[in-house]
DNA sequence: GTGGGACCTAAAGTCCACTTGAGGTCAAGG
DNA sequence: CCTTGACCTCAAGTGGACTTTAGGTCCCAC
């Protein structure tokens, strides 16, 4: 080994199947260089920006969004402090949103407990942080400032 | 009008659009009556009744399981406070669930600021709710209060 | 020199919660 | 009578993030 892995290895530390892989490489999310075979051989380095792409699923990005937070970094570098944080701002306040969203839901509901009301203007329950939205097709289980937790169903 | 609701009626009153209310009704989640020419009446409880899918939808629930839920639920009249507060304070648990594990995401972020790391091992961002290192080298799983599908299921 | 993994590509499938489109029916109004 | 508008059905499309499938290559061990 020259510091260089291979596809099952980076799977297998990073716990992102081989597929994912593939498809992240496709969408520009990470990089890796080719044997003669065209296998491909990742630096160590993508176990980083895998992390960081976990991460910023949880803060509820999509994969534009990390590719253009990841275009943002250094490629192959421990990004600087000053870029970290001004990133982690940016996900903390994110964070935030969610919680509060979340909060407002909770407490709506404890409010609503014995009451059965649901009401269709008032229920905090029914409608979080009065978002009423419609838009467009696709899955949309949370109201927007609460979607999406990455769907990491792999086995466990 | 005789107390039933024509679909666009309903529509109106819940901001539920008519398409969805039609794929409601396909999925068993609502039902209606029809005229003689086959349009849907829905009585008026179908109103409560979207409420409260709008309402598990806010907490997490998929449509198969918001079905179970309402089927536990008496057909046409309001809920007992008995069965809405079992309901309600099961919410309040995942709520509670998803709200901590948003929580430690954002305070190892701000632990995180200024570091840098993303460590595979021991980041609180990569790794929220420290299911972290113990498990060999590579990294792990999301924390469970992070996935999307609760234990008692199946999953997409 | 052959069997078996690990790897490759491109395309299609999956899941969820809908929406959109095509093509048709029905009741009321001008 | 004809149009308008609300409704109908069934089929296909949408978006995100992947996975699965089909068919092939590469290389190592026996």
């Amino acid at each position: 080994m020259d510091g260089l892995l291979t596809i099952g290895q980076v799977a297998e530390r990073s716990g992102v199947a081989v597929s994912a892989l593939r498809y992240y490489e496709a969408q520009g999310l990470v990089s890796a260089s080719r044997t003669a075979g065209g296998a491909r051989r990742f630096p160590r380095s993508v176990l980083r920006r895998l992390a960081f792409v976990r991460a910023a699923q949880n803060v509820g990005l999509t994969l534009p969004e990390i590719r253009e937070a990841l275009a943002a970094l250094p490629e192959d570098r421990t990004p600087s402090g000053r870029d970290w944080a001004r990133l982690s701002a940016a996900w903390r306040d994110r964070l935030d949103e969610r919680i509060r969203a979340l909060e407002q839901l909770r407490d709506g509901l404890s409010s609503c407990i014995g009451c059965g009301c649901l009401s269709l203007t008032r229920c905090a329950l029914y409608n979080p942080g009065d978002v009423a939205a419609a838009e467009g097709p696709g899955a949309r289980r949370l109201s927007p400032a609460l979607r999406r937790v990455p769907p990491t169903s792999n086995a466990g």
